[in-house]
DNA sequence: CGCTTTTGACCAGCGC
DNA sequence: GCGCTGGTCAAAAGCG
């Protein structure tokens, strides 16, 4: 089609300026968490493939067929944040399709949605009256909406993954991530899922990393903010 | 009207 | 050095 070469072209030029712009961001290793989550419950509300609704709202950029996996890969970014870098995956277990593996990369460079430790502030999106019915998106732009006070930013700030809230669910041992590392501690997660949060993102392999998570154990909100979180994912995800 | 999703193409990294 | 795969971007279309 005509259209098709136009759009090639003009795309083309947008590629080379991005070049200039940002020299090597592909598949260089960064910390990345791999969740595994059912989607027996979100199959009926979403469209079978949609992302888990977290707390942060994510928008599609992209989708990719996978080697070796019959169910595509979805990409998406943090919308909740401009500038916000977060990024995740999104892709079905090859042999359980009921199974969606969560790959989160990057971190938010932002304070979630909800994340404030405040009791004073009632955690509204934790109502299953509200989320069940809707769709996540829906709960996620509710969430933006929901103003956020400095104070808690300066906290919340800490909380780079998303993956704090899914500490209910299976974690998988990204073995494809992890294959540099070797870290015995790997096998652990996979022998008890229910390591702490902070605790799985040390799936990096990075020292770095470690230093960086490392700041996240000592923020005391993580087990405030991980049983909030928990609950509403398991009113959510789980039946309980 | 604005935002999100979809789709095709391009580029870079990695393996052989 | 070549080929393959994964990851990202941008434009267009659809939906709320």
């Amino acid at each position: 089609m005509e259209d098709s070469s136009i759009t090639r072209t003009d795309s083309k030029s947008f590629k080379e300026t991005r070049k200039e712009n940002q020299p090597s961001k592909r598949r260089k290793v960064v910390e990345k968490t791999v969740v595994t989550v059912k989607i027996e419950e979100n199959v009926g509300k979403q469209k079978g493939e949609g992302p888990p609704s977290d707390f942060w709202s994510w928008r599609k950029y992209g989708q990719k067929p996978i080697k070796g996996s019959p169910y595509p890969r979805g990409y998406y970014r943090c919308s909740t944040s401009k500038g916000c870098s977060a990024k995740k995956q999104v892709e079905r277990c090859r042999t359980d399709a009921s199974m969606l593996i969560i790959t989160y990369t990057s971190s938010h460079n932002h304070p979630g949605p909800c994340v404030h430790t405040n009791p004073t502030q009632e955690p509204r999106q934790i109502q299953p009256s509200e989320n069940h019915p809707k769709s996540p998106q829906q709960q996620q732009q509710q969430q933006q909406l929901q103003p956020i006070k400095n104070e808690d930013i300066s906290e919340s700030f800490h909380f780079q993954s998303p993956i704090n809230s899914s500490d209910d669910v299976h974690q998988e041992t990204p073995r494809t991530v992890l294959d540099e590392t070797h870290d015995p501690t790997n096998l652990l997660f996979d022998e008890e899922p229910l390591s702490y949060p902070h605790t799985m993102t040390f799936s990096s392999s990075k020292s770095e990393d470690n230093d960086f998570f490392d700041e996240l154990e000592e923020l005391p909100i993580s087990s405030s903010f991980a049983s909030l979180v928990r609950s509403s994912f398991f009113d959510e995800r789980i039946l309980v």
